[in-house]
RNA sequence: GGGGAGAUACCAAAGCGGCCAACUGGGGCAGACUGUAAAUCUGCUGACUUUCGUCUUCGUAGGUUCGAAUCCUGCUCUCCCCA
């Protein structure tokens, strides 16, 4: 994989660029969405592609391990054939499971001792086998496994983490090195910058995983509990610190300001559940701010989701009509939300890029935020 | 005509002398959700009050009792069975 950077924005750190992957182009800024066990969920790739338009989606190294499993996956001859999404696709180590099921599981110098969620069942994820799992998956971009402490971590326990983090970074990279592609296609793979909230372990790790001249670097551990502006600083002083010729993807985050926010502070991917996740709960974001969508209030309200029409749900279905289908338990409701929601994102994405471009961004973006949240 | 059962908040349904403004569902209203154990979870849902609390409620009219949704009597209505 390779990035050309475009433009930077001339008052602002935000970017515009491309990653040349073996499977297409992506243009950045850009959102990823969440394609968990190889769907994302509600969503037609059909509809990915040619409506929400996304170039990249994520699938999870943690649950396609456990279901279907690699030996499905490589009789299928990988997870894009598996689930016929032709454009690239970029892996979680399952060091985020490491957190997230933080309940059933043991940490270790050689790895992490889980037990499955789905059947109880133990498990041992190393950075070796977890690289090989993303060698049997396909991935276009893999990530490196970490450990992703949570928001309100101690010092001490965060640099001993960051340790641990940085010692199987050296692993994921040997075996990386190591191994070769499964199907063809180059596979790249991005170490995580990790130090929670402290600035030192942050720079101290944003320094160490340049050694492995990686195409690409992510940063982790972030939205994870600490204030919004504490994440902002914590990207700030990261990417002073990344080069600039490579991308920078910001793991997990966020909502449609965090995004903009994090582009001006020089970010070019993101991934979240938050468009499908909340779209299935009954949130909408849109151009003019957050719709609740079970909201009394748009009970008769007969306008289109959002008058940026960035889906063709935008303009097939009112609001009105939306909210009876959430209160009706309707699935077509979430799945009205979630291609809403996501075509939303990667509209977002695009208008960003668009402004960067012209070099109007740093006008264009605080007019944005404060229309963004705005709660309708 | 005779016999039996029952009437509880928006709906359904517990409660059967004080811990009841009343369990629990549903419905309704509102909130949460950030590298997906989430089509999930959390509140509120008689009135007034920010809280404490106060007031009015369990078909209806009386009665017993220190105290009643709960016990007694009349009335109204509903359902079931037999003729």
């Amino acid at each position: 994989m390779t990035f050309d950077l475009i433009h930077t924005d001339s008052s602002t750190k935000a970017r515009a660029g491309i990653m040349h992957t073996d499977h297409g182009p992506v243009q950045t800024p850009v959102f990823m969405p969440v394609g968990t066990v190889g769907s994302v969920k509600g969503v037609f790739h059909r509809d990915l592609r040619d409506d929400v338009l996304s170039r990249i989606i994520l699938g999870n190294t943690y649950h396609l391990y456990l279901r279907p499993g690699t030996e499905i996956l490589e009789q299928a001859g990988g997870l894009h054939r598996f689930c016929n999404w032709e454009g690239p696709i970029l892996t979680d180590s399952g060091g985020f499971q490491v957190f997230s099921l933080a309940d059933c599981r043991k940490l270790t110098e050689e790895g992490c001792k889980f037990r499955s969620h789905i059947d109880g069942s133990s498990h041992l994820f190393t950075p070796e086998n977890v690289i090989d799992i993303q060698r049997s998956i396909g991935a276009d971009i893999m990530m490196a496994f970490d450990e992703c402490p949570p928001g309100d971590a101690e010092y001490k326990y965060a640099e001993k983490s960051l340790g641990l983090t940085h010692r199987w970074l050296e692993r994921c990279f040997k075996q990386y090195r190591a191994t070769e592609p499964r199907y063809g296609h180059h596979q790249s793979l991005f170490p995580i910058v990790q130090g929670c909230t402290y600035g030192d372990l942050r720079r101290r790790s944003a320094e160490f995983v340049q050694q492995f001249d990686a195409e690409g670097y992510a940063i982790g551990g972030l939205a994870v509990g600490e204030p919004a502006e504490v994440m902002y600083e914590m990207i700030e002083l990261v990417n002073a610190v990344l080069p600039e010729d490579r991308p920078r993807y910001l793991m997990g985050v966020g909502t449609p300001v965090n995004l903009l926010e994090a582009i001006e502070r020089g970010v070019d991917m993101f991934d979240c559940v938050m468009p499908t996740r909340n779209g299935r709960n009954g949130m909408l974001f849109t151009s003019e701010g957050i719709v609740n969508i079970r909201n009394l209030k748009w009970r008769n309200d007969f306008s289109p989701l959002d008058p940026a029409l960035c889906s063709f749900v935008d303009s097939t279905y009112t609001k009105a009509y939306l909210r009876h289908l959430t209160l009706a338990g309707e699935m077509l409701a979430a799945q009205i939300a979630s291609l809403h929601n996501l075509a939303f994102y990667t509209w977002l994405m695009r208008q960003a890029r668009e402004q960067i471009l012209q070099g109007t961004f740093s006008a264009w973006k605080p007019a944005m935020v404060e229309k963004l949240s705005r709660r309708l």
